[in-house]
DNA sequence: TCATTTGATGAAGGATTCTTCAGGTTTGGA
DNA sequence: TCCAAACCTGAAGAATCCTTCATCAAATGA
């Protein structure tokens, strides 16, 4: 394969019968286990298949390669994570700043835990190609989505720049990936939960003040 | 190889004669150049050797095997941020808070940036087997680090706990890497500093107000 | 029922890459 | 000068894994 080839994502064929429908859904399931059992850098498409119980070749009639299987299970999570972030922004509009920022991140916390173990294993998918291009859309959308919830605040003048939100996000996102790797007990996450509150808040409120 | 098996990652024998010094150090910075121009993922031991100007058995006898030498530069890498670090956090000892966090994020900042493109380059690396360990031995450091500093800082009555500090280091962290692999312009940088500043010594404020 | 479409199989091709080792070259000291 | 140790070579072994395709099985609908 040539250097600067391109590589196709998008699944080959569609499920039409009910027969192949379990199929993908059975593929997709076994990505996620032989990812959390093997790790990514031991994940084959024949064990994959394998785990699936399916063949080799069923698993190439709906997805092009190895990375577009990859890709989706990473995708799924995210917008897994984002909706959640998102339906907190929903229903956090129109409060104070501290409202909004525990509500957003509490979200985010939680849906980070409750995944924990995927997340985990993704943190590896997500370097590999198709993997930043996807994460610097699904930032955009949140940075979006967080820059219109904070328009509506209630106790602040004008909201905090792009870039500082941008900040935050990634600061959540960082130090929650270092929490999740170290291994979360219960009892940390509540405390990390809070503190990650604490740290977003104690910025947004600094990055905010300086503009008023 | 078993699934198990236990990887090397020490050097398998130490140069004596003069030439001998002159290869490893070849392979050592083939390897960084060979991480820039062909990424993580494209990295052979032939192609290190080829650029090094060596054959890959030469490899091979300083290098028990591929990960190993990639483990090295990591090493390298993390040891020469973290040094960066240490020296700052030495020299705002008996400071206030505000100029210790600004000390300290800005050496941080700086190393990273100086050597930006070997950042991103490695941050797929440390994914690898044997990353995870050493950043666990580099974090726990950096921590003990700050924590020393804090206890000598003029103006809080207790520091932050070690949770805390954890906290504020993988935000850190996160922020950095994730503008890093979005591409820094000169400009960026400096903007990035000083709200990455602005983030650690907020949260440190307000997690040190806590516990007066 | 039966033809057509959809789905599944899995051995084998093809490509890549790590690592070794038998044999050669260079160096440094006696 | 000469030898032993250090150093270097690179073709080949060995293992792994992605992907295809000829072939078979199942389902759909007319």
């Amino acid at each position: 394969m040539p250097a600067d080839a391109v590589v196709a994502f998008e699944p080959r064929k569609t499920p039409l019968q009910a027969r192949s429908t379990v199929t993908v859904e059975a593929i997709s399931e076994a990505t996620i286990q032989v990812l959390l059992s093997h790790g990514a850098d031991r994940l084959t498409t024949t064990r994959v298949a394998q785990r699936a119980g399916v063949s080799v070749g069923t698993l190439y009639q709906y997805y092009p390669n190895k990375q577009s299987l990859l890709f989706a299970v990473l995708e799924n999570h995210l917008t897994h994570v984002m909706a959640m972030v998102e339906a907190a922004c929903q229903s956090a509009c129109h409060k104070p700043l501290a409202e909004m920022i525990r509500e957003m991140v509490e979200a985010f916390v939680d849906a980070k835990i409750d995944r924990a173990d995927i997340s985990v294993a993704l943190y590896r998918v997500a370097a590999d190609v198709g993997g930043p291009a996807l994460i610097k859309r699904i930032n955009q959308r949140s940075r979006k989505t967080v820059e219109e919830m904070l328009e509506t605040a209630t106790d602040i003048k004008s909201s905090p720049d792009k870039f500082a939100i941008d900040i935050m996000l990634s600061a959540m996102a960082g130090a929650m990936r270092s929490l999740l790797e170290a291994g979360l007990s219960p009892a940390l996450a509540r405390k990390a939960r809070e503190q990650l509150v604490l740290l977003c808040l104690s910025y947004m409120t600094a990055a905010t003040a300086k503009r008023v």
